[in-house]
DNA sequence: GACGGCTCCAAA
DNA sequence: AACTTTTGGAGCCGTC
């Protein structure tokens, strides 16, 4: 059962909408927004919640304790019908852009400051009323050509909004103490404001000396490219990896140098005062954040950075462990599947997909798979992973065939597809005329090249990124009822009991989850990850026979995961 | 001083 | 000149 939920100057509005997806009852009025949602969420029949947009109803509720187990995220949604093909011929694809095609704007009136008037005097522009635009959105799904691909697609959106929202509240365990301990190792103690900490400092005057340059700034590429230069060292730039090949005494302080000032400055005492309250860290993800339907982060530390080095203050509470899971070669997997190649699928089967696929006989040597499943996935043309391509195409014909044709359909300005049907944008239409130069003509080829492998990596990322929303989902639901079945522990009446409880997830990096867990459900929420995983296949991929393994392993500290 | 473009580097 | 995708953030530096 579908209720949608609505703001006016009253207060929040309630439809109710039965199994045919009609009206039943007039709007409702509702008093206490987390009493009402909390009573239907303890019915038998748990509704799906249809709001305009997750991040503007849910943190709310969340505080107050109060759990919801599906949703309808109306603009995460609309994105996703807007641009699918599936629904390419609908009004919904057709139409020109809307308010609701814009982020959502601040409540007109706060709720809770109501205005003068009688209780219905609340008449919304036809544009905003979230029953119209939840009717519409229903109609374009029904006149998808594949409807089921794409409900499966925006349910999964929907709940990753819901996860979000929780991971956001819940936090990731975070021990200050150990970042400061890590910090000070890493830079020396730390230093007043503006300052270098002493370690830092000392190499640098390392790199000065053997520059000659004493007041060098190697935090300017300017001033360092200079200096480098005045040295007798040409480099075009002063990125780590062409510096790495030079041969000179400042080069090994130089590159020590910049990896300690990168760790300052973004995840440094600065990060830590600003991002770590209470021992959690709460990174502000914003799903479908990224055209190809990956999550992307908003301010809030960074979170899909969050670098390898500060993994160790990532610790469990005592008594509770981090379950940590890992899609291992995820896209390659993804794209073996999409293409329904099975020599690739049977090259996964054993459990490393790299390993396989040198016992087929491509390549040699496993690094070489690997080169050139990336290079075949990004698009690469040259260097190695270029020259091994050829080799990898004529043993896995049809998964090669299937990024070039995505290389290929992007290059003519045309949409593709991931698996469930999120649409790539459309591309600039290529092309050239008579008075074209060749410069012109030349730069518009490019252009048109750098869109193919765009269009050919979106399908296999945004797949990818399709395939972990369903697994987290899966994940969520499965661990929040090993929760509910665990023994009640030490005050868990009042607010989210759920954190202090139940195992939750606290982490999300496009193929990785992590879950904090109490220590005696650690093997349960093992469980639950791995049969999430085989469901994400099913969902996306039916009965085909492609595998995707999960690493899991059950750890203190984030950094020993692996 | 604010702003934006550029460079560099972190993640997958 | 670049040559392999998607991102976010910090610092530098020129411009207004």
């Amino acid at each position: 059962m579908d209720i949608v939920l609505g703001r006016s100057n009253r207060g929040v509005l309630l439809w109710q909408l039965d199994a045919n997806g009609q009206m039943v009852i007039e709007p409702q009025l509702v008093t206490s927004l987390e009493q009402e949602v909390a009573r239907r969420e303890a019915g038998p029949m748990s509704p799906r919640w249809v709001w305009d947009d997750t991040s503007r109803w849910y943190p709310e509720l969340i505080r107050a304790g109060v759990r919801v187990r599906r949703c309808v995220d109306l603009r995460l949604s609309r994105a996703i019908i807007r641009r699918s093909p599936l629904t390419a011929e609908t009004p919904m694809a057709r139409a020109a852009f809307a308010s609701w095609d814009q982020p959502t704007p601040e409540p007109r009136s706060p709720v809770g400051a109501p205005s003068a008037g009688t209780l219905f005097d609340w008449e919304p522009e036809t544009a905003d009323d979230p029953t119209v635009e939840f009717f519409e959105q229903l109609a374009a799904i029904e006149g998808a050509t594949d409807p089921a691909r794409l409900r499966l697609l925006l349910a999964a959106e929907s709940a990753g909004s819901l996860i979000a929202a929780e991971m956001k509240f819940a936090g990731l365990p975070w021990r200050a103490d150990l970042h400061e301990a890590l910090l000070t190792d890493t830079l020396g103690s730390r230093p007043r404001s503006g300052e270098r900490p002493a370690k830092m400092q000392q190499i640098l005057e390392v790199v000065r000396t053997a520059l000659g340059a004493p007041d060098l700034n190697p935090d300017s590429p300017t001033e360092l490219l200079r200096a480098l230069k005045l040295a007798g060292i040409e480099a075009a730039s002063t990125r780590s990896w062409e510096l790495q090949n030079i041969d000179h005494p400042a080069i090994a302080p130089l590159l020590d140098y910049k990896k300690r000032a990168r760790i300052l400055s973004s995840n440094g005492w600065n990060w830590l005062e600003t991002n770590v309250i209470s021992g959690r860290f709460h990174p502000d993800y914003v799903p479908g954040g990224v055209v190809t339907g990956r999550w992307a982060s908003k301010g809030g530390g960074g979170a899909l950075q969050l670098p390898k080095q500060v993994r160790g203050a990532v610790v469990a509470d005592p008594g509770w462990v981090l379950v940590v899971a890992d899609a291992a070669q995820l896209e390659p997997r993804i794209l073996s599947a999409l293409a329904s190649d099975r020599a690739m699928a049977e090259a996964g089967q054993a459990g490393d997909l790299y390993a396989g696929i040198v016992a087929s006989g491509a390549v040699d040597t496993r690094e070489q798979a690997k080169l050139a499943m990336l290079g075949a996935m990004y698009g690469a043309t040259s260097g190695e992973a270029g020259r091994l391509l050829p080799r990898l195409a004529k043993s896995f014909p049809r998964a090669i065939a299937l990024v070039e044709e995505a290389a290929r359909a992007g290059e003519r300005g045309e949409v593709v597809s991931t698996r469930l049907g999120r649409g790539s944008p459309r591309g600039a239409v290529p092309g050239w005329d008579e008075t074209s130069t060749v410069a012109e003509k030349e730069r518009v080829r490019a252009q048109a090249k750098s869109w193919g492998r765009f269009t050919r990596n979106f399908v296999v990322q945004g797949s990818a990124a399709e395939w972990a929303l369903c697994w987290m989902a899966g994940v969520r639901q499965r661990v929040f009822e090993l929760g509910d079945s665990a023994p009640s522990r030490a005050g868990a009446n009042a607010g989210a009991s759920w954190l202090r409880n139940s195992p939750h997830l606290v982490f999300f990096l496009h193929d990785e989850v992590v879950v904090h867990c109490p220590l005696d459900l650690a093997a349960s929420v093992e469980t639950a990850l791995r049969a999430a995983a085989v469901d994400a296949g099913r969902l996306l991929f039916g009965q085909l026979p492609v595998s995707f393994p999960i690493s899991v392993a059950a750890v203190a500290s984030y950094a020993d995961a692996k």
